[in-house]
This record gives structure tokens, sequence and C-alpha cells, in this order.
DNA sequence: GGTCAAAATATTGTCGACAATCTGCTCGAC
DNA sequence: GTCGAGCAGATTGTCGACAATATTTTGACC
């Protein structure tokens, strides 16, 4: 599973001009968020940051404002910042979002991926399949990132890709690698399969439809897996399966 | 036609907190963007905003960066902020962003919209149609805006109500208020009636059906309107009608 | 009038100091 | 033992100064 890019900067970087200490900062600590490094809740103490960051309070105050604005981060006056906690009904929440932006998604990946885009899903289909058949879960689990990853990229639409990535970001609690629900990953494969099917016909709605399906099903996972998780505090972490 | 509010800040207020200088300054600047009371690609001094919002340099230096990371200023290193310019093409690509997620909503609304929340939009549908009799076509827009509002508010889908928020704050280029495509409104008229049938019926699917047709037809008008802006200068300025 | 280099000006990026606020601990009164 | 006041320590919020960078102006030269 690939850490999620920092979102497409309105910091404008051409003419040679370098990064701020502030956007280096800002990249670093936002990785760490992504990646669980940083617990929710877990106190962001400036100094600590300034320190561990190799820069200023200045531009620390600076990189929390800005992941405290991408939802990364809360932040209460006088008494400083924490990694914010995504709640599971949130997440779910998230996670419908996140649906009907990769819908649109696809429907322009139809429109737009070219020859090149295809052959990459259509690779990226065999690979899962036989790690399917190997059983590797985790490695099909990574072939389902990358295939997600390129519709999205296929889509060239850089509205859609940059609210999926704010998404993806807020949704690391939930990402933790295990087996999935058992028989998931077989129709998950079968629905991966019609989207790709549907952007190589260059047919919009049909890839939008079979994307649409794939990710209903996502969010009922979600829905059966949180209110097991409540009757069952036991229940393993697991993993949202796009 | 309201100011969009501010997104939901992850500035946690309670306890008897007061805001920090920096949260009223964002407030203000924000407006002003939103407003269209500044330009696209206007320089924002943070000396000359620190006069105009009675705060220091260090609270101008947070509201931009909030600003930044919500994407209604860009920033050059060394070089300041401006406004951030929303192209044409951006703008169709965030009502489609927001046709989707807004489908979601009327999904959410449908099955969570309150008996007075119903009774509301039905007195904004007639409202909406004596405004279309009178040829009253502000009016008609403001009632066009309370209506989306309050499928909005009756999804109870807190991702998708900031998502959306965020999405129209960076439209104020295109929300001047004009005479709108001629018959576009008698059909939006139809289409909003639809939407809260389903929404009344407690039918998800219809309720997300309608939307979409809906606010395909505004994808579709706005298409039509960058194109013939393309090619006629002249044309007036025009109201992106959801 | 045009070009170029240097100087002046405007502005951003950063720092350290200090004020303000919050939390937790200690101690005395009851 | 409980409660409240006071204090110390931790941390945030803010300021002003200065360094760094970019842009504009000025003056010399052709």
């Amino acid at each position: 599973m690939d850490a999620m890019p920092p979102p497409v900067s309105t910091t404008v970087g051409s003419n040679g001009r370098g990064p701020t200490a502030a956007d280096e900062a800002y990249a670093r600590l936002r990785e760490d968020i992504v990646r669980g490094r940083l617990m929710p809740n877990q106190r962001l103490v400036e100094v600590d940051l300034a320190v561990t960051l190799g820069v200023g309070r200045t531009a620390v105050r600076t990189v929390l404002a800005r992941l405290e604005q991408e939802g990364l981060v809360v932040h209460e006056p006088n008494r400083g910042a924490r990694v914010r906690m995504v709640t599971e009904a949130e997440a779910l929440e998230i996670t419908q979002a996140r649906g009907a932006l990769e819908a649109l998604a696809a429907r322009e990946a139809a429109e737009k991926a070219t020859p090149a885009e295809v052959a990459f899903m259509r690779e990226t289909l065999a690979q899962m399949s036989a790690c399917l058949k190997a059983g590797d879960l985790l490695a099909y689990s990574d072939g389902n990132a990358r295939m997600h990853a390129k519709i999205i990229e296929s889509s060239r639409h850089s509205t859609a890709t940059r609210l999926i990535a704010g998404l993806k970001a807020q949704m690391v609690r939930f990402q933790y690698r295990t087996v999935l629900v058992p028989g998931r990953s077989a129709r998950s494969l079968v629905e991966h399969t019609r989207i790709v099917d549907a952007i190589e016909a260059a047919d919009p709605d049909a890839a939008e439809a079979a994307m649409r399906y794939h990710l209903s099903h996502v969010a009922d996972t979600l829905r059966e897996m949180t209110s097991a998780h409540a009757q069952h505090r036991a229940s393993p972490p697991h993993l949202v399966h796009f």
C-alpha cells in the first residue's frame, strides 16, 4: 500500500524557486500521519516538531495550519494540535464520498485512457488474479491499490484526483494489513475486470456503473465490519478494500 | 446568493476558549475572496492584510497557509500569495465533482430528511415556481440555492457537506448574476420537483438518479456556455445554475 | 531613446524574546 | 480526606527585528 502523495500544492514552484522550510516539513509530517507513524489523538507539540523536522517554530506553525485545514490535525486555541481521530462513522462517509468521486473518475477514464494505460490495467488484473490463486492477499491488495491509482490517473480529472487523495489521507486508521472479508477478493476481482472492460471499450456509462457497483460493495463491507466491530471488540483490524 | 460558510473548522472551540486572531481573520479574508471582493490573481500582501484585518503578520501568515491549503490562494516562495484563478476547464471539473457529491447527498437526504425539511423543500419549490411565472430569475436563483442547501443539510453527511462547501467556494468567478440560459429555469424546476418527490418518498435510488439527471444538465449547460464564451468574447457573465 | 549595473525599495522567511494561557502539583485550611 | 489557592512548568500566541529574496528605480554610458 503506497503512501498517498500530498495534495497538489498551490505553492507554485516554477522558475527555480526552492521550496520553503515549511513545504518540506509539511510533506514529512503529513507522511508520518498518513503512514500511521503518529497515532490518532497524539499531541503535536510545536517545539518538539521543530526539533524533529529540523525547522523553526514558525515553519511548524505553518505546517500545522495546513494540516489542520486539510483535516488531518485538530487544533485547540492555547492547547495545541493533535492528530485527528477519524471515527468509523466518518470512515463510512469518507468511503461513500470517495466512491462517488471514483465513479466520476472511472467515467472520465473511459473517455481518456490511453492504450498504454489500459494495458497497465490489464496487466494489473492478471497480477491480481495470480495473487488470488496463490492466496497472497497482501500482494492482491497492492495490485488493487495500483489499479485504482491508474484509473484515477487516467481520468485526468484534477479536481477528482485532488479530492480523492485528501479523502484517502484521512483513512489511515482503517488501512491495516490483514485478511479480507472472506470471498471479498474474488468478487472484487470480477468487479475490477468489469471496470477495465468498460474503460477499454470507451464506454463512460458502463465504467461509471461498474465502479459504482464495486464501491457500493466496499461501503457495504465497511458497514458490516463496523457493525461487527461494535459487537466484538476482539475482531482484528481490517483493510478497507477498494 | 448566500455566501458559503467557511469549512467546518478543526479548531476545537469548546470550553469557552476564544478564537485566535488568525481564526477571525481567516473567516474575514475567506469571505472577501468567496464574495468576489478580491479578484483572481490579486496580490495578497502580508503587511497590507495585517492592517486591513487588524492582526499581526504572524496571524496573516497562518491565514494564508490555510487558504492556500483550501485552494483559494496560490503562494510562491519569496513572491507572496495571490487569489487563485479558477479556469473554465477547472470550473467544469468542479461542477462534475460537486454533482457526484450532491447526488450522494440527495440519496442520503432521501433516507434522513425530516417532515419539516421536506415541507421546506415543497415551500421552496412553490416559491421558485412563482418566481418563474413572474419572470423574476434572480429570485428563482435564490430559491434554487436554498433548495440545494436544504438537500445537503438534510443529508446529514458531514463529509459530503464539507467537500461541497469547499468546491462552491472556488466557483466565485462563475457566479455573477445574470439571465440564465433560455429555458433552463423551467427545466430546472421540473428537475428539482422530481428530486423532492423522491426525497419525500424516501427513495434513495430515485433521489440520486433525479439529482444526477439534474446535475448532468447543469454540467452540459456550463460546457455549452464555456464553449460559447470561447467563441464570443462579448457574451455576458453567467451563473452556474445548480 | 535603449541598455545595463547598482542602488533603493518592497516583501517574504525566519528567529528569539516575551506575554498569555493551560495543566498539574503542592500545601494549608477545614 | 477534600477542597481551593497559589505556584511552577509546559506550551501556545504574538511581536519586532533582521536576513534573504525579488522587483523597481536610478544613473551612467552609448
